[in-house]
RNA sequence: GCCGAUAUGGCGUAGUAGGUAGCGCAACGCAUUCGUAAUGCGUGGGUCCGCAGUUCGAGUCUGCGUAUCGGCACCA
């Protein structure tokens, strides 16, 4: 049985030969189909395969899928052997010359420490390494998915080139069995629920990427917010609370403003006659040139630099440290178009920032604090699939990071020495550092994209210099202090969207928006007792509501269910009599009739102790 | 930003060859008072995303814009 959640090919061979020989199929009858395309290939991604094609002025678009698959199934049909065939890079380069992207791949093979080798299916045959399946006659299971436009060699700069996503497997079962859990992934998406659920909406009248939070989706922010900060100060963060804009030059001195001004929401001047008639891009080349003499503000992309200020306000000694700011602060940024999504990826969000203060000698320690913190952290919310991502600089991207060998080689070694003491499973990434210094993403599998990042711990040895930092050692010298950067619940817009996604709405008990609703079986009869208990939950602290309309018992307990109201409380005649509750638990048939005592107890216990819910009965 | 698709009352949708909009849920009203996933009947609500154009006539065709969706690129 596949586990198509966490389908990951590369890590399966068997089906990683099919997809990758499906991909050549999907090219095969493209080359059928459109005798002028120009090819590339494409590699097996987690959940599939895909093929670059070149087709000039000419598109293939979904509507053309089915057309495809029926010419790839032809091929299928055909059962030709896939033979492997070992050629000169002179042979190859003739072959191909046709074909620019694999020319331009073949010229930049050495021949004599590779392997030049093609595969043959019929009157088709790619450059390709291998290994492939023997005979079209296995690739049959597939499915054509998705197009797209793709850069080549992934760079925006390069041509784009028509992309076909496909997805193969040794039989019906399984690809059916993808297909069927690709639709409830859907279901799951954080857009759907959210809406479905009443958490956040989205007005073009307000503006695209800014999600404005509901009530149902604020009290899961303002819960998230409490318990995350309880957390923080129970390990010794200092909360702080700064402006959600800054100087232009707070940026400059942190370099951001030359990274990033470009993501950033416009600068911001007060309208004067010196500058009403002035263009946007006048007043950045004078703000770059350090000329303009108003005040320039903009809306923080990050809190970095608020925070380098707080601590940078003071002297500090070695015995003050580890000092650890932490704010649950909102940020802005100009998200690219097709960048934003719901509450995933938004352009005004909230983190649960911080960012810890330490000597050299402490950064061990305090890294390993932060894991604890996330480990810890997921375990309350059942956070079972995840992974560590170590984000070391592209040493060749020089204009992206800074260049001192020295500050990065031992930032990226500290780093590397903490995780393999922790015992953590990591993979790392080349180029995904932050300019500033290597970091440790957690990231997560949302229900429908890309994985994304949740929790973040950053090295920093650049801002504290940039800011001029210092801390006085024990010998009374001065030092720089190291900065960790760290993000736990990431930015609390993310994690709802991941928490909605994972639990599919039906969030535990102590962060369900809409915990109970008390449903009199005869709202004439039983609604006094159904509201004393209902002022009586609310006074205790629980979110609850009576469902007293006229409507039957069956009509208003399915509407509990729908909308994913945590317990429903039935009262009726042997209720009231007897001063007993009768509960259903969302998702659940069983009902439980106990005393009111008992219920207010155990409820209280299953918010205090976070509870999750009980696996579903179905 | 790039490639492509989509855009109909609060939500989900139908509208096949251009002839001024249906349906389900929700809402509201009346009847019903019913012990665990939909009681019946009735009522109201739509400048068919915006702007311009073609046409005697546009939800339906064309162009531009905006938003959403799927990818690509980006992600401090």
């Amino acid at each position: 049985m596949i586990n198509y959640r966490k389908m990951n090919l590369k890590e399966n061979p068997q089906l990683n030969v099919l997809n990758h020989s499906c991909a050549h199929q999907l090219a095969q009858a493209v080359k059928h189909l459109y005798p002028h395309a120009k090819f590339w290939v494409g590699p097996v991604i987690s959940d599939g395969f895909y093929y670059d094609i070149d087709l000039g002025d000419d598109a293939i678009q979904e509507a053309d899928l089915p057309k495809i698959e029926k010419e790839m199934k032809k091929c299928a049909k055909d059962a030709k052997k896939i033979v492997r065939e070992e050629i000169s890079k002179a042979d190859a380069l003739e072959m191909f010359k046709d074909d620019p992207y694999k020319i331009d791949l073949i010229s930049n093979m050495d021949e004599n420490e590779v392997v030049i080798s093609c595969y043959r299916q019929g009157d088709f045959t790619d450059l390709c390494r291998g290994p492939h399946v023997e005979n079209t006659k296995f690739l049959k299971h597939f499915k054509l998915t998705k197009v797209s436009g793709a850069y080549w060699k992934a760079d925006a700069k390069n041509k784009m080139l028509q992309r076909v996503y496909g997805v193969c497997f040794e039989n019906e079962e399984d690809l059916n069995g993808y297909l069927k859990y690709m639709e409830e992934a859907k279901q799951r998406d954080h857009r759907k629920i959210g809406k479905e659920m009443d958490i956040f909406m989205l007005s073009d009248l307000v503006g695209k990427g800014l999600p404005m939070w509901l009530p149902n989706g604020y009290t899961v922010w303002r819960i998230l917010n409490n318990y995350i900060t309880d957390k923080e100060i129970a390990r010794g963060y200092k909360h702080v609370h700064t402006p959600d804009l800054g100087s232009v030059d707070l940026y400059k001195t942190s370099g951001h403003w030359d990274h990033y001004k470009a993501d950033m929401f416009a600068p911001m001047v007060k309208i004067n006659e010196g500058n009403r008639d002035r263009t946007l891009g006048a007043i950045l080349k004078d703000i770059d040139d350090s000329k303009l003499e108003d005040d320039v503000y903009v809306l923080r992309p990050m809190n970095c630099p608020h925070h380098m200020v707080i601590y940078g306000s003071r002297m500090h000694s070695y015995r003050d440290l580890p000092l650890r700011i932490a704010e649950i602060a909102n940020d802005f940024r100009f998200e690219a178009q097709g960048a934003v999504k719901g509450i995933e990826r938004a352009r005004s969000f909230t983190q649960n920032d911080s960012h810890i203060f330490c000597t050299p000698a402490q950064i061990e320690s305090e890294f390993k604090g932060v894991v604890d913190l996330i480990l810890d952290t997921y375990r309350d919310f059942g956070f079972k699939d995840y992974t560590f991502r170590l984000s070391l600089r592209d040493p060749a991207d020089t204009e992206k990071y800074f260049p001192d060998d020295e500050m990065w080689n031992s930032a990226e070694a500290s780093l590397r020495n903490v995780l393999d003491d922790l015992g953590i499973n990591y993979f790392e990434a080349i180029g995904e550092a932050a300019f500033y210094g290597p970091k440790l993403d957690v990231l997560v599998q949302p229900a429908v994209g890309n994985e994304v990042a949740l929790s973040t711990i950053q090295l920093d040895f650049l801002l504290p210099r940039r800011f001029e930092l210092t801390y006085i050692d024990e010998n009374n010298n001065k030092q720089t202090p190291v900065v960790i950067h760290r993000a736990i619940l990431g930015s609390l817009d993310r994690f709802i969207a991941f928490l909605l996604e994972e639990t599919m709405g039906n969030l535990p008990l102590w962060l369900a928006p809409e915990q109970f609703t008390i449903i009199p079986v005869n709202p004439n009869v039983h609604s006094d007792f159904a509201y004393d208990l209902c002022r009586r939950m609310a006074a205790e602290g629980f979110r609850v509501k009576v469902d007293d309309r006229n409507e039957k018992l069956g009509y208003r307990v399915r509407e509990a269910q729908v909308k994913k109201v945590t317990i429903q409380v039935v009262i009726g005649d042997n209720e009231v009599q007897n001063d007993l509750v009768t509960i259903r638990r969302h998702g659940q048939k069983q009902q439980l009739t106990m005393s009111v005592s008992d219920f207010l107890a155990a409820m209280h216990r299953e918010v205090a102790e976070k509870l999750l819910n009980p696996e579903g009965e179905e």
